[in-house]
DNA sequence: TGAATTTGGTATATTATTGGTTTGTTATTA
DNA sequence: TAATAACAAACCAATAATATACCAAATTCA
């Protein structure tokens, strides 16, 4: 039993294949009637796609003649969150969430401490079920960033994020997320959280760097196996 | 045997999916009896969570066509160049900055060190000139952040260091960069150099802390003028 | 030249899918 | 035990995808 695709898939699929090269620019594509057998989808569905792909200028549609490729992937670099490597991406953590600790405790309103406490609650009910303690624990972050009240800060740790939500990301979690891991997770963040909340600086500075050392050590374990 | 999930645990992994990225702007969820099928619930359960994220204006819910992300998380990035203030990059720099230098005692080649010295050197020779010093010292940062050999690193300095073309920012080093204070900088930025060649990475890292303690100095000395 | 073929553009009836809704049952919690 | 929340199954109406046919312009080729 086949799966019925929507115009948006066939769109993404199409996206994919003029970023990564496989059409070039200026190449044209095969005739919608082609497609259509191809991609398994009906010529109209095709054709809505491709009208999207236009509007986001990725192809130009000639009459009669055909749909032509109108970008160039020379000209765009591979974003570098593709390419981070888990312990590059620990090295980033480990410059910038410390200090993150620090203007937290400058800046955060009582709010923003309770919300805090919102999440590392629920991430403490969540010590089997990996996926969820790691979304749980991206928000904690983030909202960790938000309490500093710089907009720039929370862009990079944005973009830090963007890497862990790769694929390859997820397989690693599921190697480095044991129950065990978890418990010994909420227990730093909670001492994190208290550092905070009692305005302590260098404490929860301290608390966060030990916190990466914990989940470096994890890493490096899990990709020795 | 699985526990059941309630709505919001369905909506915090929505939302972690949607921050990380997995989900883009735009696109559209799985159909509810899909996304039900996947994240083991009823789909009642899912709708519960899908409305939630739709009051929180995560995603958009249209009737006989699907749920849509209308959350960019790189949206964020647009205000940030135009609106990023000296003091924010301040914050940012020193959120960063101590903790390359400590990667670079651990990574930099004796070639890299010598680079160092060599806009180091340049440096010292712009105690009149704050354009070229500024520029200089844009290189000495950047290739700083090289020497750690980390491209993450790398890629989050430049853009840190694309904020200072904004308007603002170069004012602000019309005022600030006088001849004794460059005079100072440079004297610290040896300071910095030495602790890397002498491979000391806490000192390192201390002395850049007392560096930009420096420049944020001048910067609210500037400010308040 | 001129007819056949190929191309995107358009129209329409049919089928499958999707969110919205209702009803009743089963687990969980206070 | 009573109240709340998740589950399950069925149905509705709007929408999207399909299948098919035909058009007009460009290209190909006898």
């Amino acid at each position: 039993m086949e799966k019925r695709k929507s115009f948006s898939d066939i769109a993404a699929q199409l996206r994919g294949e003029i970023y990564t090269g496989r059409f070039k620019m200026n190449d044209r594509l095969p005739p919608e009637r082609d497609l259509a057998e191809i991609m398994k989808a009906s010529r109209g569905t095709i054709r809505k796609a491709l009208e999207q792909l236009e509007n986001e200028g990725l192809v130009g549609i000639v009459n009669n003649s055909g749909t032509y490729v109108r970008f160039n992937n020379k000209n765009i670099r591979q974003p570098i969150f593709e390419s981070a490597r888990p312990l590059e991406l620990m090295d980033a953590r480990f410059a910038f969430e410390p200090h993150i600790c620090r203007l937290s405790v400058l800046n955060a309103r009582p709010i923003d401490i309770l919300e805090l406490s919102g999440i590392q609650d629920a991430m403490e009910t969540k010590v089997e079920d990996a996926v969820a303690f790691a979304n749980l624990d991206t928000q904690f972050h983030m909202k960790l960033v938000a309490t500093t009240g710089n907009p720039l800060l929370e862009w990079i740790a944005m973009q830090i994020n963007s890497v862990r939500g790769n694929q390859s990301w997820t397989r690693m979690r599921q190697l480095t997320l044991e129950p065990n891991i978890i418990y010994k997770y909420n227990l730093q963040h909670r001492q994190i959280l208290d550092a905070i909340k009692f305005r302590e600086p260098e404490l929860a500075a301290e608390r966060m760097k030990e916190h990466l050392e914990t989940a470096r050590l994890s890493l490096t374990r899990a990709s020795a196996t």
